[in-house]
DNA sequence: CGTGGCCTTGATAAAGTTCAAGAGCCGTGG
DNA sequence: CCACGGCTCTTGAACTTTATCAAGGCCACG
């Protein structure tokens, strides 16, 4: 498919002219990862940022001991490794393909030069990151401030938001990455299923969840919103 | 003192011209909120940002029973409160003086306009987000995947950091807002602190600490850096 | 002085992690 | 075509970390 078709499909640059989806398309560079690879790791330098063309890839921080992360699920249409383009030169985080993933990528030179010459992507470029700050505001308060089974309740009925408000979700990444997710383990996370369960919260089958008691999920969560922007 | 003059002390503003200050001058409202006060709060409407000019705030998440996460401590020359101007509209966290302060507000369609008509402007506020996203994975990180023992010892690194490295450092804010601070509660806070001087890693008199076993803090923390930017 | 905020310490309880074991599933290669 | 190895997921028991509840000390400010 041709590259300048692609581009106006990213939420992003919406609302640039020809002339600036032309300049971009001189600018960016098409990448492939596969499933399980580096895309890039905390600390390296970041000359530009990418862009989930197809496939999905995970945003994580790793302890010393191994334990991991996920600051974000990115699919695609979603910028990311923005932050040392704008800030400090370095990731601040680890990217890995979740499966096999086509990106974009542009060059930090040639994209500040964009933006200065473009207010609309500069705007919707503050977006992006506000929108961000707002989800981390999200997660911060949910791993210092909730248990597991609150998160995990307030996911459930993000699911359901998201899949149409349907009492029948289904999990879209396997659970230990949802653990991972959550701010804990799969052996926690499977603990606190069987007790949903057991409450008569929900019902499940892999990864196939009903959810039974929405109000009690509701109450756990204190408020259904998850991470939503 | 006049308002021009005090604006390009703030960093966010740094290399405009006479004129943008003239602009910005026209559109910013002097505000004063006393210790104690409410700034703004979570979910309310944001028809604006703030720049504190005097004083320190914090920037908070509270549950449901009344626990108290602070995600960020800002005194004169940061800006706050901007996510709403870009993306959502409603802040994300609560805002309170935590002594006299004094703020500028600047209304949010001036100000985009201003951003719209001036590259540079937007490229600081686009730093002063990514900045604030590093800090938040930095923060998360610690939540996440740190014990309050490993989040403190690189507070404390930091605070000697931010000190020119001298071993004794002064906390600057009181104990109860550190353990807010650090995801955990006061007691848990006195009682790490009592153990690191059984360890032999501290000395400590009220707010002063003494840093005696920098090796030792630093294989706590795992690394020196605590938040910075 | 006395009251309230801040800080510390102890006893207890809750939540989550670790370690260990085992079941189920799938794809690969013999 | 079947067996093996690897991966995900689940469950149990012991342990660690942290929060909760309660009490007391200290200091500053009215």
């Amino acid at each position: 498919m041709k590259i300048p078709s692609q581009l106006a499909a990213i939420p992003l640059f919406e609302g640039l002219s020809e002339e600036n989806y032309a300049d971009l398309a001189a600018i960016v560079l098409d990448k492939v990862f596969h499933k399980g690879q580096t895309i890039f790791s905390e600390g390296e330098e970041g000359n530009g940022f990418y862009v989930v063309v197809a496939g999905r890839l995970k945003i994580f921080k790793l302890s010393r001991e191994g334990k991991e992360q996920i600051l974000h699920i990115f699919g695609a249409g979603e910028p990311f490794g923005e932050v040392p383009v704008f800030a400090g030169q370095r990731f601040p985080a680890n990217a890995e393909a979740l499966e096999d993933c086509r990106v974009f990528f542009f060059p930090r030179a040639a994209f500040v030069e964009l933006i200065k010459r473009n207010p609309s992507l500069a705007l919707n470029m503050l977006a992006v990151l506000s929108r961000r700050l707002r989800q981390f505001t999200l997660l911060i308060e949910d791993l210092s401030l909730k248990e597991v089974p609150g998160r995990l309740a307030a996911y459930l009925l993000y699911l359901s938001h998201q899949q149409a408000g349907s009492d029948e979700v289904e999990l879209d990444i396997p659970k230990n990455l949802l653990a991972s997710l959550l701010g804990t383990i799969p052996e926690t996370l499977s603990r606190i299923l069987a007790r949903m369960i057991r409450q008569g919260l929900i019902e499940a089958e892999g990864p196939r969840i009903k959810i039974v008691d929405r109000q009690g999920l509701q109450a756990l969560a204190v408020v259904g919103s998850y991470r939503s922007t």
